[in-house]
DNA sequence: CCCAACTATCTCGACGTCAAGAGACTTCAC
DNA sequence: GTGAAGTCTCTTGACGTCGAGATAGTTGGG
């Protein structure tokens, strides 16, 4: 079947015959199918009354483990938004009771913020509706090619992932 | 080679080990890979005085082909930003002498959009400088690879590319 | 001890996007 | 032809993010 990036390769085939434009055939999909997963992701958590954004800080908390609380910091490194972002996020969650501020007991500069009760069964909730999402979008492919594309898909992200920048 | 996502899914399964998290191993390396080429990409657009959101504009007027314009409509369709999104880049671009406003000759509501020389120009130096970096980034597989994940890829796109939402 | 350098969080102003709707024009059934 | 419905672009206001700087607290060499 034909996609969207099919028809963008063969324009550009045709307007400049001259490049190579092959990677385009990799990466504008990745980049367009994140694009299609944001979109079903953000349907999927509002069925649980959940932005992306929320999802993304209370999984974090929730990956944690218990006592379910991190840093600040903590928390921009692993969302990557900048501070003031985050100082936002985390009052708005407060407001909706998900999380809580607590001081950091070992360092008075600092904050610890923890999932509430509610906060935990909400991620919880939330992480299952969006598997089972994931799931059917993925039933295109059967389970070899799943295992194939997620390892070509590691070769790619690793150099990312393992590099200090 | 070990990635970020390898560390999530083992950190969900000691927390849920109750839940099946294949479904990450894919959908979130897409998401993620193509947050590293957002940020990528904007290094390689700088280079050429550009943001993603003008390249996104000029090499959707380039790839239409002579005379190189499209009404505001399509520009929407094409990038997927709201009306009122468009009217904004239009505008800026428009002040960096890339594209120009006409009117449009068969109907007088409409607006026609086109690239001027310039803007050409800077359109095929940015496209030339962005399949480099990615030629780069795709190095990491063999051809062979590049043509199997290209094509695995497709069978997630597809659906998404050809239903009316 | 003390002070300089560092770290952690929050504050603030600018910016880009979205969503809804207004205004201008076109189309088509009657 | 005329009017209602549809289409196209632009305007407006609210919102979330970023980036730079402010504030408060910590650390370590001398």
């Amino acid at each position: 079947m034909e996609d969207e990036v099919d028809r963008l390769v063969a324009a550009w085939r045709r307007e400049r015959p001259d490049l190579d434009v092959e990677p385009l055939e990799v990466l504008s999909r990745v980049s367009r199918l994140a694009r299609h997963l944001d979109r079903a992701r953000r349907l999927a958590f509002a069925e649980h009354e959940l932005e992306p954004w929320e999802f993304d800080v209370l999984t974090s908390l929730r990956r944690a483990g218990a006592p379910y609380q991190l840093s600040p910091g903590q928390l921009l490194t692993q969302t990557l938004v900048t501070s003031g972002t985050m100082t936002n996020r985390i009052d708005r969650l407060t407001k909706k009771g998900l999380v809580e501020r607590l001081p950091d007991p070992s360092d008075r500069r600092g904050v610890l913020v923890r999932l509430t009760d509610e906060g935990r069964d909400r991620a919880d909730q939330a992480l299952a509706g969006l598997l089972d999402q994931e799931r059917a979008i993925l039933a295109e492919l059967s389970r070899a090619q799943r295992g194939e594309l997620a390892a070509l898909l590691r070769q790619l992200t690793a150099p990312f992932d393992n590099v200090p920048g």
